[in-house]
DNA sequence: CTGAAAGCGCTTACAG
DNA sequence: CTGAAAGCGCTTACAG
């Protein structure tokens, strides 16, 4: 009903209790060395009054807020909405609260990012890189300045920063493993840059799986994209046209295989019988397009609370610890092709 | 290279130029009394030691920071992300950061998220409601202190609040008309809680859309769910047994028009020949499923930009402005019939 | 046009 | 166990 604005403070307590401002705050912040007795009459006190510490003022003495701040590529991702919810979790617990930025794949845009939580002087940073960041300059800066960082999914492979990532080589292993046993002779890869680390460890798992099934590479059957729906159709078109023609093509993201998968069934190939197909990500989409599309659940969920963790356990700035965890393959209908018996 | 955390202050730049604090806080804040000598002599110093204010200081000292929270149910729809991106825009122009929170869907988390932004001191908050929110009483608490709010999509409609909202009853209205006109006899309609505001206007626009083509309103064909797949799929259950048979489903939501089409698909109806779907948000999904699902884009973006151009304009508290945005019907496959000419 | 001083609300050595 | 005092870094009346 009004509309005074003013908080009550320590002070306004201490007063109305007669004592000093300083043993409210011990009071508050159950300092052992207050008695009971004063720490009851102040927190009772304290909650009849719907008292809330300034959080501002507190920071500004302590030289440090509790907010830290996130960065991700894009927010709507399912993958990157699951981090935060991770991160969320376990931080909010350890009385934090985040400041959430998106990069848009842009590096322009990450900087801006890294700007803007310095400039809030969040208490440390967690963040994926843009599909653009090659060069590490700005983080550098930033951690030869002692800032907190943990690093989650895209990581920058040459600095000794904490990170969490999902074992992307051994689920890129698994799905071409499984796809040559099915019967795949010739299993095509779409990729993303490698500068990346996860497209790398991706392709390293594709052609890995390709050696130690004693298959042969076949450079024409390795594309490069920008992971997007028009990137996937433009490299099936390019791929497909290879001698021998791949008869799977394996994506290291989902939209880059709905394009593949779009291309090949526009093109009167079936999926999966003449192309199996397959994603990364488990985006929304992939189990209610047709066919479903295979593909892997990076764990976002659980990778925000490790990331997290590790920078509740960080004691100054990175040390390089790196947290690995096993991604799930989920194989559906793109993928799913009877294995040839030799019986007809 | 150095670890030293030490920020640099005013001071340093008062005492470095050998002129007073004062000088140097008016300087950087453009303070016209200041000599454009002295600005300039200032802030190219500033600029060289790289001097960040500290907004903690600056907060504590104006009694506001330059943070607003926002709520929303779910930060990966992707209504919800623009909205998201939407404010993000027009704010960090206007040199504020954003807290974003999560209800979930629930109100003991949407309480919770409030009391996180309050504490956080956020200089307003601008939110959507959760699914169920159905009293208004924590809302109102806030506005009797004077808390800055904007409401946007699902807005408390018995309170004078400032909100962006569309013009959810124009869309179903446009829908239902177009598949009357298109030869459906009897559009059913699957929606959520009549509670909250944005299923209401649609249920109405739906039942004037009948009414306006002479069309009866038959209970039976009306069902309320909770907007999920499984939601969807029981109210088709239900609904296609009523006599008359129901030819097309008007859903408020894309998720419960997908449980729909899918369980219409596997009772071997076709669609849209036999029942006609429509969904509502215009999720990354409804492209890509199999018919394409028409579907209701809200103008994410250009509300998040609506919202946050109605905070900065708010005076104290809330004053009951009401933005409505109109928004576009995306017709697709799901609803593509030929219009009956009787020809046959 | 510039400066000295007070104060935002808290925390924490220092002293007792 | 408690208090008086200083100070975090800024902004802003007040004075000149």
């Amino acid at each position: 009903m009004n509309g005074k604005k003013r908080h009550i403070t320590i002070h306004d307590i201490a007063r109305e209790l007669g004592i000093s401002a300083s043993t409210v705050s011990r009071a508050l912040n159950n300092n052992p060395r207050i008695s009971a007795a004063t720490r009851d009459m102040v927190q009772k006190l304290a909650a009849a009054h719907g008292y809330q510490p300034n959080v501002m003022a507190s920071s500004l003495r302590k030289g440090q807020g509790n907010t830290v701040g996130v960065i991700v590529p894009n927010i709507n991702r399912s993958f990157f909405s699951n981090i935060i919810w991770g991160i969320e979790e376990k931080l909010s617990g350890a009385g934090f609260n985040l400041m959430i930025c998106q990069s848009n794949e842009s590096l322009e845009k990450e900087k801006e990012a890294l700007q803007t939580l310095m400039h809030a002087r969040v208490d440390g940073i967690m963040m994926s890189l843009s599909m653009e960041t090659q060069d590490y300059g700005h983080l550098e800066k930033l951690l030869n300045r002692g800032i907190r960082m943990v690093f989650f999914d895209r990581v920058p492979d040459t600095l000794a920063v904490d990170a969490v990532v999902i074992d992307d080589h051994a689920a890129a292993f698994r799905i071409t493993t499984a796809l040559i046993q099915k019967g795949c002779h010739h299993p095509a890869y779409v990729g993303g840059s490698g500068r990346i680390n996860v497209y790398r460890q991706r392709k390293s798992g594709y052609l890995d799986a390709l050696k130690s099934s004693g298959s042969k590479v076949i450079a024409s059957h390795i594309a490069e994209t920008d992971m997007t729906r028009q990137g996937g159709r433009k490299a099936f078109r390019e791929v497909i046209q290879s001698d021998p023609r791949p008869d799977a093509f394996i994506c290291a993201g989902d939209l880059a295989a709905h394009g593949v998968l779009l291309e090949a069934l526009e093109n009167n190939f079936r999926i999966p019988e003449d192309i199996a197909v397959s994603g990364f990500a488990n985006e929304e989409f992939t189990p209610h397009i047709t066919p479903p599309l295979t593909s892997v659940d990076q764990k976002g969920i659980e990778m925000g609370r490790q990331a997290a963790t590790l920078f509740l356990e960080q004691e100054a700035t990175s040390d390089g610890s790196r947290i690995v965890i096993e991604p799930d393959v989920l194989f559906r209908l793109s993928t799913q092709r009877e294995i040839n018996l030799g019986t007809e």
